[in-house]
RNA sequence: GGGCGGUUAGCUCAGUUGGUUAGAGCGCCUGCCUUACAAGCAGGAUGUCGGGGGUUCGAGUCCCUCACUGCCCA
């Protein structure tokens, strides 16, 4: 039969099976629709195509797989468009590092032969991820897959450039940067990292031309580039200065004369209050130079040597020379002191070299300048749309990390000296020195004619093309389809570590390219949600690093405890905000939650069997009557008892509360809301009441039993699908028993609340029920009373629940293991082997007596601890002010919990009394 | 230096607008191979919610302060 499960459940089989078939089906496809009403659409973070898969994309991906399969089971068209990125520098130096081997530079080969080499490198080893993800399950649609340097993201890269320039936005210029001279390229503020590293401060003295004895002492981190300094600035305020005002000084070792400067650069507080000034060298000495028309001394080539300029230091590395000034200043008297010196040093965030400022010219993007056509700057657009919530982030306080670094934010240096990547779509003319930008290569300079016109040898950051990712890969600038239905997307999932890299210049590259498609300017924006999610930490806490050895690998996960175990551990951890520590025990337990579900559903199977073989009921009947597609409520549960009528508002109640938990990022309490009550209530106390009526001779009540169970199993399914997608399609085809209704669980409909199914009546007296059988239980358990034996009890309480008991005794029998029932009409409070709650009071028949001494302690503390509760009671109550400004709601309750404690703590007194009198 | 966060059971963490008895998983203790599940079942123990002060009828939750700690930016 197509419904039997392997006794044991093996997540490795299963999972292969179905990742392949959900590929092989184009399952995840998602035609365009007419317009976005209908639409939930998420783009993938694109990871690089160097990339592997680890903890941190296992979460990312958990969350968005989460989030599209829920809302494609809501009847959304739910688009999620995966891609890679082809990460300029990390993939160059991959190519790199294989022509290292054979002895080759990219220089030796040419820039031809080198990309060729770069485009076979990603055609053999670029897919790698990709197939990872498919291990996760991913739902996302593979059709429309793209890659950042595909020609027709390419053009759009184009397309924005050319834009750029001819609004004025985009510009060349020579500046300051960030260089690093390994990867010999300008990178962007924002890949540079600064640590706090130990270094030192020297004090050096220049003396004062003309004036004998005078001298100015300067401090710095970094005594080789005094070779190129061209000030000496100090505050104007600062008096012990004034009289130096207007006079030189030698630079010492070069002898070279420099004016003496007047700089709020330089702060009176800091040390002697005086600073070297070397404009070409330092980014704030760049700026001081600008304004006082210096000399910008470039003393270092592009590989952070020492150049001509530095007389006897050249061809020295930066380091060497800074060993060689320092013991020549010192033999020359010129060295005041050396002091250690806690130095921020910024370095390359991907090879960890430390950056050298340097003056060179590159190609910005202004992102503080209004465009020609009088439209607001980019930054300013990108604030407005999160301060006025057409951007809404999650958790909430990224909303002002992001706009503090916003209102702080400098042009973008968007050139990199690199091969691999978009080329800049500019040309020189080699005659009159103009710039022509155009949408198709040009072949004559665009100002002069001539012919004589190269190409910039420079290719744009990786992340200008990402940061246009949500509608270059829907086609734009062609007014497509895809733009008009799925732009903007829904919600954007990704990690805080690149929101300034890539979020916020997705917003900025957005809302001004979209403008002119979206008449509705709510609609500008790239996503209308962003969730920013936690960091995985390892189960101690720490952040995972090579370095440290503590990186767990998510595959390695995957292999050991099942993708679906995986997916749930990081569900069920990853609350808002808080960083994960991710721990194999968790995955243990989440695994075993699949062990349970597996368990379940050969039980069922099981039944179905037997009863199938007697001709009672098949799952051709349940078949047959199941709609997939509708989600609201149950169909065709058959109410008889209370159990039924509990099991099914549960089920309807928890529905809502995974839609609301999700709707809120609150991933985790989704997971345990559907855990709990998968576990808790349908295994623990569903199928545990339903057994005896499976088993029943009276084939109606068996038909209903069979025919409820399997439906809220189906239901449960449906609802986990979206977290454990792998065994709930492996089940729910087996449900079906192979001929499912569609091609996937996923395709099914998520549970939706029907209102009319909700029966708080059910809910509480179920609460009374399961209440009475944990005391039972209770006292078994203290008495130590074998697991077989049957006892009889004793119970007082109202006559309602005495009748809900009744209508309950085999539920009572069977789960509290009692023989017989007897309802008394005195208290048992005083009883020995008893047990009272506000609601009952019961008392095992046994004649070994419970532990004195334990029972004694037990109940002493429990009165203790309701001893408290009534005091606090009594003086809430007793409270005016309570009174007159608590909601009714609340008073109420308490007022109610009063008469509760009253007689439970009069219960635990006498019971205590009757304790200490059988000692 | 500027900004943001954290401190709740042995461990890792939840706790939505202040409101009745602060929860989960793991771990721990006791008893069970009850034929769906020992990756299991049943029962149990464990918290001065970092310290101090304040607002309030009421504070784990809001404010101030101190201590420790993490991150981002410069």
């Amino acid at each position: 039969m197509a419904h039997e499960l392997s006794k044991a459940y093996d997540p490795a089989e299963i999972e292969k099976r179905w990742a392949e078939y959900w590929v092989r089906e184009n399952l995840f496809h998602t035609e365009t629709p007419a317009d976005g009403s209908n639409v939930f659409s998420i783009l993938l973070p694109p990871p690089n195509v160097t990339g592997r898969l680890h903890m941190g994309h296992m979460l990312n991906h958990t969350e968005m797989d989460i989030l599209a399969r829920w809302q494609r089971m809501l009847g959304k068209d739910s688009m999620w468009l995966p891609g890679t990125d082809h990460a300029g520098i990390a993939t160059q130096m991959m190519v790199e590092r294989q022509l290292a081997a054979e002895g080759k530079k990219r220089q030796d080969i040419g820039r031809d032969a080198f990309l060729e080499r770069v485009w076979q490198w990603k055609e053999q080893y670029g897919g790698y991820i990709l197939e990872q993800m498919k291990r996760l399950g991913d739902s996302v649609d593979w059709s429309r897959e793209f890659f950042t340097m595909d020609e027709h993201l390419s053009r759009a890269v184009r397309e924005a450039f050319v834009r750029f320039w001819e609004e004025g936005l985009i510009y060349r210029g020579t500046y300051i940067v960030n260089w690093c001279p390994r990867c010999l390229t300008a990178i962007s503020d924002l890949e540079v990292a600064h640590e706090d590293t130990q270094g030192k401060l020297w004090e050096i003295r220049y003396p004062v031309v003309g004036l004998e004895g005078e001298s100015i002492v300067v401090a710095t981190t970094r005594p080789e580039t005094m070779l190129g300094d061209t000030a000496v600035a100090v505050n104007p305020r600062d008096e012990r200065y004034t009289h130096l005002h207007g006079r030189k000084v030698r630079l010492p070792l070069v002898g070279r004369e420099i004016p003496i400067i007047l700089d709020e650069l330089a702060q009176p507080e800091f040390g002697t209050g005086a600073v070297k000034v070397t404009p070409a060298h330092d980014p704030n000495d760049f700026e001081a130079g600008k304004r006082h028309n210096l000399e910008e001394l470039v003393v270092m080539d592009e590989t952070a040597h020492m150049n001509e300029n530095a007389g006897i230091y050249k061809g020295l590395e930066r380091y060497a020379a800074r060993d060689r000034v320092v013991a020549d200043l010192e033999a020359s008297g010129a060295l005041v002191s050396v002091k250690d010196y806690l130095v921020p040093l910024g370095k390359c965030d991907r090879c960890k070299t430390v950056v050298e400022p340097r003056i060179s010219t590159q190609w910005f993007l202004a992102v503080n300048k209004q465009t020609s056509d009088g439209r607001p700057s980019l930054a300013q657009v990108a604030k407005d749309v999160v301060n006025d919530g057409r951007i809404r982030f999650t958790p909430e306080n990224y909303k002002a990390i992001y706009l503090q670094w916003m209102e702080n934010i400098h042009d973008w240096c968007i050139s990199r000296q690199l091969w691999w990547g978009h080329r800049i779509p500019a040309w020189h003319c080699a005659d009159c020195q103009g710039i022509t930008v155009e949408r198709t290569n040009p072949t004559k300079c665009a100002h002069c004619g001539s012919i004589r016109i190269q190409q910039d040898t420079d290719v744009l950051d990786t992340w200008f093309s990402s940061g246009l990712l949500p509608f270059s890969a829907l086609g734009w600038p062609e007014k497509t389809p895809d733009c008009n239905a799925f732009y903007p997307t829904s919600t954007l999932v990704t990690g805080f570590d690149i929101l300034f890299f890539w979020v916020a210049r997705m917003i900025m590259l957005g809302c001004h390219l979209m403008d002119e498609q979206k008449p509705d300017k709510r609609d500008i924006v790239p996503f209308r949600e962003v969730y920013i999610h936690a960091l995985v930490r390892d189960a101690d806490r720490q952040k995972m690093s090579k370095t440290k050895g503590n990186v767990v690998d998510p595959i390695g996960v995957i292999e050991k405890f099942g993708t679906d175990a995986a997916r749930f551990t990081l569900a069920a951890m990853a609350a808002p905000g808080t960083d994960i520590a991710f721990s194999e025990s968790r995955t243990e337990s989440y695994r075993a939650f699949a062990n349970k579900i597996w368990n379940a559903a050969r039980f069922l199977f099981m039944n179905v069997d037997r009863v199938a073989e007697q001709n009672i009921w098949s799952l051709a009947e349940f078949a047959a009557e199941a709609d997939p597609k509708e989600g609201i409520g149950l169909k065709g549960f058959a109410l008889a008892t209370l159990e039924d009528r509990w099991i099914l508002s549960r089920f309807n109640r928890v529905a809502d509360e995974v839609s609301s938990a999700l709707r809120e990022y609150r991933f985790h309490e989704a997971a345990h809301v559907v855990y709990h009550f998968f576990w808790g209530e349908y295994c623990d106390w569903y199928v545990e009441l339903l057994k005896p009526r499976l088993l029943s001779a009276n084939r109606d009540e068996a038909r209903a039993a069979f025919s409820n169970v399997v439906c809220v199993f189906e239901g449960a399914l449906r609802m986990l699908a979206p977290f454990m997608p792998f065994i709930t399609e492996e089940i729910w085809s087996a449900v079906y028993d192979g001929k499912t209704p569609l091609k996937s669980i996923a395709l099914a409909a998520f549970p939706v609340t029907d209102p009319a199914q909700l029966d708080a009546d059910a809910e509480r007296e179920m609460a009374i029920l399961q209440d009475l059988i944990v005391s039972v239980r209770n006292v078994r358990a203290e008495l130590k009373v074998g697991q077989k034996e049957a006892l009889p009890i004793e119970v007082f309480t109202t006559a309602d629940v005495r009748a809900l008991i009744e209508a309950n005794t085999v539920a009572l029998e069977r789960l509290a293991n009692v023989s017989i029932l007897t309802f008394v009409d005195e208290s048992l409070a005083k009883a020995t082997n008893s047990r009272a709650t506000a609601r009952f009071e019961v008392r095992l028949v046994y004649e070994q007596k419970v532990d004195v001494a334990a029972e004694t302690a037990r109940t002493t503390k429990e009165l203790e601890k309701l001893e408290g509760e009534f005091a606090r009671n009594t003086s809430q109550l007793g409270n005016e002010g309570f009174l007159s400004k608590a909601p009714a709601k609340v008073v109420e309750g308490l007022k109610t919990r009063r008469v509760e404690l009253e007689s439970l703590i009069e219960k635990s007194k006498s019971r205590l009394a009757e304790l200490g009198a059988s000692k």
